[in-house]
DNA sequence: CGGGACTTTGAGCAAATTCAACCATTGTGG
DNA sequence: CCACAATGGTTGAATTTGCTCAAAGTCCCG
């Protein structure tokens, strides 16, 4: 863990640290249809707006930060938001740009990550539908927001934000909801990413992506009849989820297939994973 | 590296993860003097509070969450807060107890911390005059909290603070731009853990602790007249350090050794170091 | 001055990394 | 439509960082 990178590649790395800018790359990544509604797969970017531009029929307004405003209060909301459509690889913000707005995901995954100036990358997090990023403390973005899948976004500016917030009590306290809890798992990954091992890391790692995946609209964390086992698809590369867990990606594949070896897990392709039992993961993660 | 305990020794484990419950060890652990005020090192538990049990000449006023409050409001908050100490090494709330209290910190240092079942540890922080802890998202507490050195704190209950929360949004704002400061930190520290080497997360930890001693009250970061090196103390052992950065005792002592060797710092004793040039340090934390 | 806790240093080991080769999938251009 | 280049994933061999085990040195308080 935290081998230094010998043979600087400038090449690799600066690819790295400036990702693909070019919008044009939008094939060869998976499209998990189970992560779009259909609506989200028109081609309009208004996708979750009613015909007034109102959020009320937004499928995610039930997980998201809006799910404790009414009817009015929403109607306020949707007037300083825009909605953005970003395919996958596409760089949504970077790192020590100003921080301008805020992104509330609707549809896709996005991951955070954050760079060492040789180009190893910590990827701090996988957001999914609900969840929002870019209220960093800072005037300035801590971290770069990439589109792992196809993304629709609803984007808020900053200062407008703010001054709902002050108009809105309850919204910062959910806000402020939300952040405790994000806090809560970057303090569970803290001791995932120093003491444990990359078997538990990985373990962890996919009962982590089960949680995810139920909270998705389309659910696709299907449970079979009797509790017995867990299909969860993983959007990522190899190399988001070692990025991750602060493993190499051969390292990360190795303990697929030992997890796999061991009776643990089915594996079909790269993306899609089956957890023969999940308890019993559960307790490989733990160390037990 | 997230090596695993081989040889589980239940003795030192069980030591750990219950801690050391009993009140009567508080020989031999530095009681750095900066670290207490005059009025903090009195006997009695109302060590901030005026004749009238108000909060005004509270000392850490400026740098705590109630530095957004008037005289007023200060009234109506220390009403439901009371004040304790705890000497070092005393367990101030433990992991999965019940969540009924939220703690502000005005003198010592903290250490929160998460531990596996076979006694691995992860130190999630270390919080200094000014910090509170406490406010978890659940009703148990994620984490366990001890004292390092003797510790005052001022306690809130969580209800009552809820309810005030709402009479005074700003405390509310507060609450949640502290909570997003600790959030940056804590994917600075995945970055620290995921990637980078014992060297750097050892010289990432020192500029580090620059910064949290210039927030102390009596500041001890003592700056040299041109800036040519930084005094700082490290209220905490080698085992903390080690669990914190997420290595081993025996790293992190060799690590220091080596610093020392490269001409980086000077120790005086193992809670005491000299960084001759806090830029260099800087760089070598960053791996260039 | 003595004993316990903490720290430092040394020697050998092992988990995860680096380097390297091979395999699978996919999209492109002849 | 197929060959082939490109990207991503898997597997193997050798290396290395940081760990484990062990012993000796410090510091501090009683």
């Amino acid at each position: 863990m935290g081998y230094k990178k010998k043979h600087f590649t400038p090449t690799v790395s600066i690819a790295r640290y400036k990702a693909i800018k070019s919008p044009q790359e939008q094939h060869s990544v998976n499209n998990f249809s189970y992560l779009a509604t259909d609506a989200a797969k028109s081609t309009s970017p208004d996708f979750h707006r009613d015909a007034n531009g109102a959020c009320d029929g937004c499928a995610i307004r039930h997980v998201s930060l809006c799910n404790v405003l009414d009817t009015q209060e929403l109607g306020t909301l949707s007037k300083i938001s825009t909605d953005h459509r970003k395919s996958a690889k596409q760089i949504i913000c970077s790192e020590d740009d100003p921080a301008d707005h805020l992104f509330n995901i609707h549809t896709g995954v996005v991951r955070l990550s954050k760079m060492l100036p040789d180009g190893r990358r910590q990827v701090t997090g996988f957001l999914f539908p609900g969840d929002f990023f870019g209220l960093s403390c800072g005037d300035l973005y801590s971290f770069t927001a990439e589109a792992v899948t196809e993304v629709d976004l609803c984007r808020f500016s900053r200062p407008k934000l703010r001054a709902i917030f002050r108009d809105i009590p309850k919204l910062g306290e959910r806000v402020l909801d939300m952040t405790r809890t994000e806090l809560d798992a970057s303090h569970a990954r803290m001791l995932l990413l120093g003491r444990k091992t990359a078997r538990e890391k990985l373990s962890t790692f996919l009962l982590d992506m089960v949680k995810k995946n139920a909270l998705t609209p389309n659910g696709a964390a299907d449970e079979t009849s009797d509790n017995q086992g867990l299909l969860i698809d993983l959007p990522m590369s190899r190399t988001d989820i070692a990025d991750f867990l602060g493993l190499t990606i051969e390292t990360v594949s190795r303990q697929f297939s030992l997890l796999h070896k061991a009776g643990h897990i089915e594996l079909d392709g790269a993306h899609r994973v089956f957890l023969k039992d999940p308890d019993q993961l559960s307790a490989l993660a733990e160390g037990l």
